[in-house]
DNA sequence: TTTGGTATTCTCGTATACGAGTATACAGAT
DNA sequence: ATCTGTATACTCGTATACGAGAATACCAAA
């Protein structure tokens, strides 16, 4: 498991305390796959493995099982949550129904700065071929047009369920074809904002989402066989 | 603080851990507003209070944190959240959003068990006169309605939505007036639900909503003075 | 009197240690 | 051979201890 050692050096911000940097890695290792669902996190392994006690390793468990990723039961233990179909259709129904009601307040504002600044996150995204990297400029366009929204929970909310979505999200971007068909949504999305036309948006970003779930939904599928 | 002592107390459920009980008595505890927004958390100070170390106290202000009721700063402490006028707007736009559309999910399951569990629900709120209980009774009847959407995802974010405005709930409970109107609304849900009127039940529910987030504005704007 | 720097104190983050509960493996009985 | 009870080992929850960083208070200098 010597593995998890590196996969945190990447990251160039300094964690604050031990905890945040476990958090960190472990968030990166479950989103990558690299702790599957399911998986045993034993405190004094992982601390073994970090360096560290098992104090900031609680921690960090208690911060992931917030997010979601990681599953405790008192005594006995946590381990990687689980990854299933309905879980996807569940995620991506509520994301829908939060980011659509997000583009919409924001829309509203009409402020063009934020749509400024995500037509140079498209930008960024043609060029970038790193999936990791990819996931987190896909998740800065989408926070782009929400930004205005206006109602701060409204966008910590959808934030936690890009986390949430993030480990399957990774499945589909490592299909190349998935990026393009996306960066033309993304496209059309933007172009629907500048327009300032409400309900095109609010489509292209429907469409955007059942494309993603249905996507995962076949990999899954055919993942089962 | 030796009040913060009983108030768990009354709770039935034997707390699994040390934290889970620390947890609840913080969390009952900011509700009620003996711990006021701002107040600072002091991670000995509570442990010395509830007979604990300090441990099982960083682990529930986690949990806490987690729920939004405390902000924690690193190697600074941790505060009970504040309240405001902002918060509430958001928290209710957020409630109105995510439980219309549980409701209209919940609806076309058409599950009779849960309206008669939730009439159920509504008689005994016209009985209780506890504050803190009548809260429970209300979340209850809530999530019966909603229970049948089929979307656990969904039904856990409205339930920590429950949790987040609770300590605001419990200001407007204090109003007899208050609750015998929101039982009106509570009834005219019901009754549009059993007639599987979903747009009539959804404006009921929005109406209800409205309601509570003005009572509460209108609250604030006269502390204020 | 005000401002800047330093020292002290307080609180948190982390490490280590211990006790309790759970799971597992083995042995005995049916 | 299977099932059950007991013993052992393992993991977590909690307590205590220590070190680091931040806030504050105090003193000196302008």
């Amino acid at each position: 498991m010597d593995r998890l050692g590196t996969i945190g050096k990447s990251r160039s911000v300094r964690p604050q305390t031990a905890a945040d940097g476990v958090t960190a890695i472990l968030r990166e290792a479950i989103a990558t796959g690299t702790l599957a669902p399911g998986a045993a996190l034993r405190q004094d392994e992982l601390a073994r493995e970090f360096g560290v006690s098992r104090m900031p390793v609680r921690d960090a468990l208690r911060y992931l099982e917030a997010e979601g990723l990681v599953a405790i039961h008192p005594t006995r233990g946590a381990v990687v949550a689980a990854m299933n179909a309905a879980d996807i259709a569940e995620l991506y129904a509520l994301r829908e129904l939060l980011e659509a009601e997000a583009l919409r307040l924001s829309m509203q504002k009409q402020n063009p700065d934020s749509l400024r600044y995500a037509a140079g996150v498209i930008e960024q995204l043609d060029r970038e071929t790193d999936v990791g990297r990819w996931g987190q400029l896909n998740r800065e366009f989408h926070l782009a047009l929400y930004r205005d929204c206006g109602n701060r929970r409204l966008l910590d909310l959808i934030e936690a369920q890009h986390t949430a979505a993030d480990r399957y999200v990774r499945i589909v971007l490592s299909n190349l074809d998935y990026r393009e068909r996306s960066q033309d949504e993304h496209r059309s999305m933007l172009f629907a904002c500048m327009q300032g036309d409400e309900k095109a948006a609010v489509s292209h970003l429907t469409r955007h989402f059942r494309d993603a779930c249905t996507a995962l939904l076949d990999y899954m599928a055919s993942r089962e066989r």
